[in-house]
Formats: C-alpha cells, structure tokens, sequence
DNA sequence: TCCAAGGTTTACTGATCGGTACATGTTGGA
DNA sequence: TCCAACATGTACCGATCAGTAAACCTTGGA
C-alpha cells in the first residue's frame, strides 16, 4: 500500500479509460493490465466511481501543466499567449493516441449534472475559463469574461471537431478566429 | 412486424440512449420500456450496434429537420440565417431534457474512427458542415469553408459548453462571437 | 375445420459486470 | 525464532450483459 503503487494503478486507469472509455472499461481488464489483483485494487479504491476520479484528478494536473506550460513558451504577452493557445492545442491533436477530451467524454458518460464525476468533469472546465478570463483580462480586452467564453467555446469545439471530422482543420481555423475576436476586443 | 413497429422501438431507444449513453443503456432495459419482448426485439434489430445506428439515422433526420427549418423560420438571408442558428442552438439548450449533442456522446463513446457508430457521428457534422459552407458561400463570404468551419466550431463548443458549465452563456456568446466573425469574412 | 406460416413469449446461454469473503504470503519487531 | 499486522491472491457472489432455442399463440387461406 505504498503511495507509489497508487499512483501508477491511477495512471495506468487513466490511459485505459482515456483509450476505450469508462463504461466499457471493466475493473477486471484494469486488474489484468496492471498485473495487480482485484482485492489490492479495491484496497486502493472503494469503488469504480473512485477510481475514474482519481484518474480524472491526474487528468486535470497533467493537461493543465502541460497546456499551461506550452502556451507560456510559445508568446510571451497575454494577447499573444490567447492565440497560441490554439497552436499549442494543434500539437496535442496531432499526438499519437490523441482521443479527444477525457472531461467532455466523462461529462458525456455520466450525464446527471449532480454525478461527482460530472461535476469533476465541470470543474476542469471551470479551471480553464478562469485561466483565459485572466489572459484576457491582462490583454486589456473590453469585456475579459465575455471575451475568455468565446475563445473556451472554439477550443472545445475545436477538440470535438478534431475527433469527428478530417476534413476542416479545426486548430488552424480556431487560431483565426480567435484573432479576430481578439482583435474585436481589443478595439471596443 | 409491421414496419411502423420497427420505428416506434427506435424512437424509444432514441429517448433511452440519449438520456442514459449507449453503454450504460442495456438490450434488457430497453425490453422493459417498449414493452415488446426480446425475441421480438431481435427480429427487428439483428444486433445492439444495429439498434443503435438506426437511432442515430432517427436522431440525424429529426435534428437537422428541426435545426434548419427553425434556422429559416428566423431568418431570411443567408448571413443572417447563420447568426440565427445560434439563437436556435439557444431554444435547444432551455428545452427540458437537454442532454447534448448524442453525435459528440456516440464519437466518444465509440472512439475508434472505423467502427460504425462512429463514422456515422462523423457523417452527420459533416452534413452540418456542408450546411454552413452553403450559407457562408451564399452570404458572400470570401473563404466560405473556413468560415463555415469556424461557424461549427462555435456551434459544437457551444454545445459542449452548455453541458458542462453553467456560467458564461454559451448561445450568447457563440452568437455575438459569429457575428464578428461574418463580418471579418465579408469585408475581405 | 384444419393446417401452415410467422410473430411473440418464456426461459435460458456463457460471458462479464462491480464487488467481497477468506485463505495465503510477506514483513518488521521482540 | 516466533508472532502479529498487513498486503496480496484465489475463488467466488448475485446481477446484468448481449444474444438465442424452442414452445406458444394468432391469423389467413383452403
């Protein structure tokens, strides 16, 4: 029961669930895979519902990290650092393995809006406003808030079209419309 | 097996699926809702995937029927059809039992981009974005396509948004957002 | 009136679901 | 060396999964 063993049962969860989806995953397919039995697995997590939301909290961290961290090496200005953000979001789209967004599928599997997983789901989602509502705000845009939910509203679109259509590049024409809307806000 | 049967068992597989998920939606569940029997059941759908992909045709056909005739109900030309179907997105949002979009819950739920289910999601935003690139085209837009793709963009964030956040209006602002953009793409 | 055809039902299959009781290591302290 | 404490594995639970075999109506035609 070291903490270690913990968190590597997490991120191998994390990847399972990411790839084939929570309701199809089976907890026997998860003791298979981490070669660890089921009664130590249940050790670590009393249910399922903990496990996925544990696997979603390593989620948040690691994107969040990552997504941070790249737009801040890509611009350095706040206004800059809105733009790049779709660059940043065109290389995880091109990434081996790239599935879509695991909180957009877990707010799609578990649909009762008082579901803690739904709510966790809810949470990154919150998280990543505020972040562009703080960029945006510094930017000096005339209306921060209104200015963060549409640049929130084509990432997410951005990521759903990534999954479904081939056709359309969807970083590309995000990035573009962010600059005018951008642009937009920055004149009023 | 009278053939309006047959539909009657989808539209009700239709509601079950689109409230609970695929997965987590079972054959013997839907046995209990439609009152019919299994064995019948099978008759008409040789497999669940089966059931499943005529719902989604159902829920293909039922959607954009609605989406386009209300798009054209509150709007008359071209460039302002395309703003209008953001407040028709709006309408959709507020009705009881909204749920999302069930074409963005079945890519996510059936991920690999071969399997049936999935190309089928595909079909239909492609249908949509065809939609859009006829609009855009009409209303005089320079680059037709990329402001057709920026248009859904808006319109799959929106709905993903509005699923998941309950702050920041969505159709609001994807509509005030499109609306900048329309006149980027015809000053150009 | 009888029969054939086809839809419907009951009852079941093996597999898998999330979860657990209980036996079996394994380890640190005395 | 022995024991207590705790982690682990085996084997199983009832429920549910997708799907099916075979008996049971029901109905139309002769």
């Amino acid at each position: 029961m070291r903490p270690n063993k913990r968190d590597e049962l997490v991120r191998k969860a994390l990847q399972v669930f990411y790839q084939d989806g929570f309701h199809a995953t089976g907890m026997d397919k998860l003791v298979v895979e981490t070669g660890v039995s089921k009664t130590s697995m249940y050790k670590h997590f009393r249910t399922k519902e903990e496990l996925i939301l544990a696997a979603l909290r390593l989620r948040d961290e690691n994107f969040r990290n990552w997504f941070l961290r790249r737009i801040e090496e890509l611009a350095d200005t706040p206004a800059d650092q809105l733009i790049a953000s779709f660059d940043a979001l065109g290389e995880w789209f091109e990434e081996d393995g790239f599935r879509g967004c695991m909180f957009i599928k877990a707010g799609a599997e578990f649909q009762d809006k008082t579901h803690p997983i739904h709510v966790q789901a809810a949470e990154h989602k919150r998280l990543l406003l505020e972040y562009f509502t703080d960029l945006a705000r510094r930017a000096g845009a005339s209306a921060p808030e209104a200015l963060a939910c549409q640049i929130l509203l084509l990432k997410e679109g951005a990521i759903v079209t990534a999954v479904l259509i081939k056709s359309c590049d969807p970083a590309h024409e995000a990035k573009a419309a962010a600059k005018v809307l951008l642009e937009a806000a920055l004149l009023n």
